[in-house]
DNA sequence: CTGAAAGCGCTAACAT
DNA sequence: ATGTTAGCGCTTTCAG
């Protein structure tokens, strides 16, 4: 049993139909006048062979490939999955294909993935993780990335301050004092964050912001209730046991992300403390499991289908050789659950 | 500013190092003698101009894309996100790019995806969930894919039964029998089944396999433990609230996957069950999420390692115009965490 | 060792 | 309305 067949041609079907390849071009792409008789042929012959055009071929004539690269550090992060499903399903919609890759946020790999995205022509590149969210990037880094950008637009999905490129990102402070009003409105005043690392800007901007906030609503964070750890859920599980190892601690959990706020949950079940009066928890992001995980996770949520929209509005808009569009700034919505509620049954119900 | 410059192409490198565009691609590609000096002069103006061949054009000329596809029903199911990473890390090692699509299981959405695939001529397309778990699906379509298989090869992740074409799946029976043994050793003998739904043939079958390991270890399965309410967390959530209600209960739960084990095992929590003892809980598929959660969720975990190997050495054998795959099956492997053990935190340790 | 020329599959002027 | 031709950017015979 062969694998595939000779591919078939515009010619192929040209021959078979007594026409030129043109016509059958014409029928095709819908450009161009074709007489009925004939066009009746050509779609016949064409359905007959089950013929689809090489869109390589296409893309080499049109120069444009319909395709856009899109890179994450790691697709299992249902931060970034949550992103991709958006934006691909959108995409597809308008005829786009995406194409994405895995950097491990590695520096290397990012300007590889990025340089292999140049040569497959992809029209737009969508850039997350790694170097974006750099605290203290290498400016050599960041004039690469502007070099590639000058051939093909790149995208961020956080703030890439020091880049000229089109960037979206979310109002996290904004997100940030929510929660922490939130937290004092439910009668806490003491408050702890955990998760992240300094030299990841948002983790960074995310304890800033937190400060600020907390010191607004004049409410209490010591500085050994700030217990970084990482990223994941095991950082949010390393973290939250040191914060209830602490003699005095805070009543209430910022934690940076909603993957990290899972983890502490875990810490917080097996302490068999009450959640929401003993202790409050919160996280960012607003991935699903925090809505199917028991009790709910309270949350501040990115608004991911604004996002996609601005994506593909963005990738539309390059196809019409357009100039960049502006940096856009999404509102984030505070969702109230069980981690931040006396009453868990109450804001979720189960079924 | 605008949006990019004018590709350049081997010509303007051959005009500018005064040689032939055919000496620029040799020394691109490597094939053919070029004279040392013209090599470093065409070397140096390439690295002047970063200048990056077109792959569009190559892949028209070789008539191959270095392109694999990749369909899921749902990148944001860790079961999906993590074979995808795997699997898209090790073929961007040997120079494949991956797009991935999302189908949402939609049988019309596949066949455009799958059509689109074609067009822009993959290698190969790696094919999952939707028409392939179909446990009854139309002939019809049966019928399409095989088609396509003819021109682009395709390979499953799981058993594609009434389809020719490579598949790769995991010994399920054999993971199924392994929890089930475990349960028995664990001194359980009343077992139940949440999560699946029965015209997906994975879910069927574990049901089925659930049901002879049962048989076979001499225990206990009433038909109210088996309770179906799909794949999701809040599947498991909602099954898990079915079973708890029953008057008499099974002491130990299998459940569909991990994802639904989770969503079971916040209702588990909730109820104050001691887990294990009182009622011991397994999940099945290995992603992160059972050993990042606490306590730990037992599971009996997909080979994904090896999975991948085989979709790369599928991918690079096709590219050497091979024959197709054998079908693959892979064994699963027991990993026993907190939710079948009587003593949680000797298997979890939180560190 | 190197250049000219052809061609991958398609589409868009340009002629007719 | 239709066919001829050229060319997208690259590689690869084929001569030289």
């Amino acid at each position: 049993m062969k694998s595939s067949e000779r591919r078939m041609t515009v010619y192929d079907i040209a021959k078979e139909a007594g026409v030129s390849a043109s016509t059958v071009s014409r029928v095709l792409t819908g450009n161009g006048p074709v007489n009925e008789q004939k066009k009746e042929l050509v779609l016949k012959i064409l359905e007959k062979h089950e013929f689809r055009p090489s869109s390589v071929a296409r893309s080499l004539k049109a120069r444009r490939s319909r395709s856009v690269g899109f890179i994450v550090p790691d697709i299992t992060n249902p931060f970034f999955s949550s992103m991709f499903l958006e934006v691909e399903t959108r995409l597809a919609v308008a005829g786009y294909t995406v194409i994405l890759c895995n950097s491990e946020s590695r520096r290397e790999r990012e300007l590889e993935i990025l340089q292999m995205l140049m040569e497959k022509e992809v029209e737009v590149i969508v850039l997350t993780g790694g170097i974006v969210d750099d605290l203290f990037p290498q400016p050599k880094m960041l004039r690469d990335i502007e070099k590639i950008n000058h051939r093909v637009p790149i995208m961020t999905l956080s703030k890439f301050p020091g880049v000229r490129c089109t960037q979206a990102y979310s109002d996290e402070k904004q997100g940030v004092f929510d929660i922490v009003r939130h937290f004092h409105e439910e009668g806490h005043r003491k408050i702890g964050m955990i998760g992240g690392q300094m030299d990841v800007r948002q983790a960074f901007e995310r304890k800033i912001y937190l400060l600020e906030a907390v010191n607004q609503y004049g409410m209490e964070c010591r500085s050994n209730w700030l217990v970084e750890e990482g990223f994941s859920m095991q950082g949010g599980t390393r973290a939250m046991e040191k914060l209830l190892s602490l003699p005095e601690r805070p009543s209430a959990v910022f934690a940076y992300n909603d993957v990290v706020a899972v983890g502490a949950l875990s810490v917080i079940e097996k302490h068999g403390l009450k959640l929401g009066r003993e202790l409050a928890l919160a996280g960012m992001d607003g991935i699903s499991l925090t809505e199917s995980i028991y009790p709910g996770i309270t949350t501040v949520a990115v608004d991911y289908a604004a996002f996609s929209d601005y994506v593909v509005e963005f990738v539309m808009n390059q196809g019409k050789g357009e100039q960049y569009k502006e940096d856009r700034v999404f509102p984030m919505h505070l969702i109230c659950r069980g981690t931040t509620n006396v009453n868990r049954d109450a804001v979720h119900p189960v079924r």
